[in-house]
DNA sequence: CTGCCCGATGGTTTCGCTAACATCGTCTGA
DNA sequence: TCAGACGATGTTAGCGAAACCATCGGGCAG
């Protein structure tokens, strides 16, 4: 029953020489196309798993000119976005024999583009990347490619073929609607100065535009570089109140900086959401258990995955739409007032 | 300068055609081996880019007998900790034309049998997997394999090939030594009941182990399914609290649920770490901007990936161990009551 | 001047598997 | 009873790139 470890990697012939049938037939089994008898078939299995033979994929692939795997192209790892992103494109795959290959760019373009050339080497049947900025040779890339392309994340620009997210314009946007209609004026950001997260450049941008509406401008802003943390948040919070003291609501660039945000306030006796307001963007339910839970945009992370999954695996035939554009869901929290109880400085609204 | 989009896809022979150079060239530019004049070289780039030729790794593979990948399987993405392990291969591998692919367990046996069988299906250079528990199946596919097989995380059992982690069993000892040294006594536990995270398990064991040899025993236990969130931790504080509120300090088995816990005691308004003490493992830096730093258990997760990864790309050629233990950190944190501060009751402590 | 060596390039075969087609025997129905 | 159909299996011909070996031409030492 032990096989001894074999010299020369095993092939379909040595299952097939063990089994006494054709190779074509042990492919026939192991894919399980094709007619073949139930005893042959019985036969062929037991042989391959005896031998312990594991088909060779790269050899399929050549042949059949079809590879199952999904090309899938993301900024980041520890990001907290995107490990839901890919539950949602894992789970959506499974059924479908196809299977998500990973790669990561860390925000950087020409990172990106030989990440998309190493994959498109693979010749996978689709590709599945976040964001609608990039290079040019990318793009030239994934067009050439003339495999389903879904941009996910973002639909605010010009998609290669199919594009699946949130506006971020207009999550800004709402966002400042909500806490201009709650009464706060003087209204600060914290947010990422990578150059290359478009996403959160897009939010400010429909924050600023929605804020304009009503007359209203950012106070303050400031800006950081590298990842996420509490510990960044609270370091920002503290320093942006202690240039602009007088600022009634800071909106920030994800959850996890607000979620820090939020701690220094509460550590420093703020009233929050009365003295000054807070929001984040994400919906990371992992900070669910803070003292209070803060406003923020839920990004619809695992429905994004799930519908970018469906059109590569082309469950999704009939849409024929290029840009799917789901809501972005205003999630209240505790951290802003309550539209109703407004501070007497909202009489002072210009029409 | 722009082609056409091509009915039929690239191949070398296109890029020979184009170029006015035999394939076999070609792929000698594309692939930077062997002896090719600067005149020639020149000629078969500027083809290859106009073309947009992208090479076929399928192709090569199979010819070459040899692919660049390393085959990475994991048991969550979500959890905090693997994308720090994967954030240290990737850097190690960066420069060894290796690439990471990853897979996904879920903490399923069965699914890692799968996923290790897809992955062994492409004939990857090498395998890095989390954990020592495989099921048959699993371990003969990898010791067929011929190829390098890492196991991470966990050093305490048995191993295909090699290991590359920490001794969870002594983490767990030695935590309960810092914590009995502390003066604690009245003990209890927060943990997974997954049956499959068998590196909660050990350290559990190590634990109890450290415990009992000061005479000591675990006063309460509370485990939980599924992942784990500030929220659960908290839930799950208040629980075993309510059940054995005379409790002195709580052990989590993970910062996570540690930090929901001591977010729950700080709101209870517990003396921390006079009245209880908390514990959690991992070494989370995303939390540190809590109210207070939890004490914990650096796990060495980035240090585990760079090792694993040299070890597979065959940058560590010395050491012939087939185990490579590296030492669990403790992190005091502020949850720990000072050694030095020691109430009576430590003087009760059986020699 | 001649033969040798070496850098540069090309032809042929091979990798392991599968699409497409061929084959063969048996079953079905009028 | 026999034509046609169909299920089960085998045969042939690549898939696209790389290893290996052959070839070719020129520089250089003797």
């Amino acid at each position: 029953m032990i096989p001894t470890r074999p010299r020369r990697p095993l092939t379909l012939r040595d299952v097939s020489e063990a089994s006494g049938v054709s190779e074509m037939t042990v492919s026939r089994v192991l894919r399980n196309r094709g007619d073949v008898s139930a005893a042959t078939r019985e036969k062929v299995l037991t042989a391959a798993k005896m031998l312990g033979y594991v088909p060779n994929k790269i050899a399929g692939g050549l042949a059949s000119q079809r590879v199952n795997l999904i090309a899938v192209v993301i900024p980041s790892l520890s990001n907290l976005v995107f490990p839901d992103v890919l539950g949602g494109i894992s789970a959506e795959l499974d059924d479908t024999g196809l299977q998500p290959v990973i790669g990561v760019t860390n925000y950087s373009p020409a990172r990106e583009e030989m990440v998309l050339y190493d994959m498109l080497s693979w010749r996978p049947s689709g590709v599945i990347l976040a964001g609608l900025e990039h290079s040019k040779a990318s793009r030239a890339m994934l067009q050439n490619s003339g495999i389903p392309v879904i941009e996910i994340m973002d639909v605010d620009g010009e998609g290669i073929d199919t594009l699946v997210g949130i506006s971020h314009i207009r999550a800004g946007r709402e966002m400042a609607d909500r806490i201009l209609a709650a009464g706060y004026r003087r209204i600060g950001f914290v947010g990422t100065h990578m150059p290359e997260d478009h996403r959160a450049r897009k939010r400010l941008l429909g924050f600023e535009e929605g804020l304009a509406r009503a007359g209203v401008q950012l106070e303050a802003r400031e800006y950081y570089q590298g990842g996420s943390s509490l510990l960044k948040g609270r370091e920002l919070t503290d320093r942006i109140l202690t240039r602009a003291p007088d600022l009634d609501f800071l909106y920030f660039s994800n959850d996890m900086i607000g979620a820090g945000g939020l701690l220094h306030c509460i550590d420093k006796g703020y009233d929050v959401p009365g003295r000054i307001g807070l929001a984040g963007f994400n919906g990371v339910d992992l900070l669910d258990g803070l003292p209070m839970r803060l406003a923020t945009t839920d990004a619809r992370r695992v429905d994004i995955g799930r519908r970018a999954a469906r059109l590569v695996a082309g469950k999704d035939i009939g849409p024929e739409d290029r840009i799917i554009a789901l809501n972005p869901t205003f999630i209240p929290g505790d951290t802003i007032r309550d539209p109703g109880s407004r501070t007497p400085l909202d009489r002072d609204i210009p029409a």
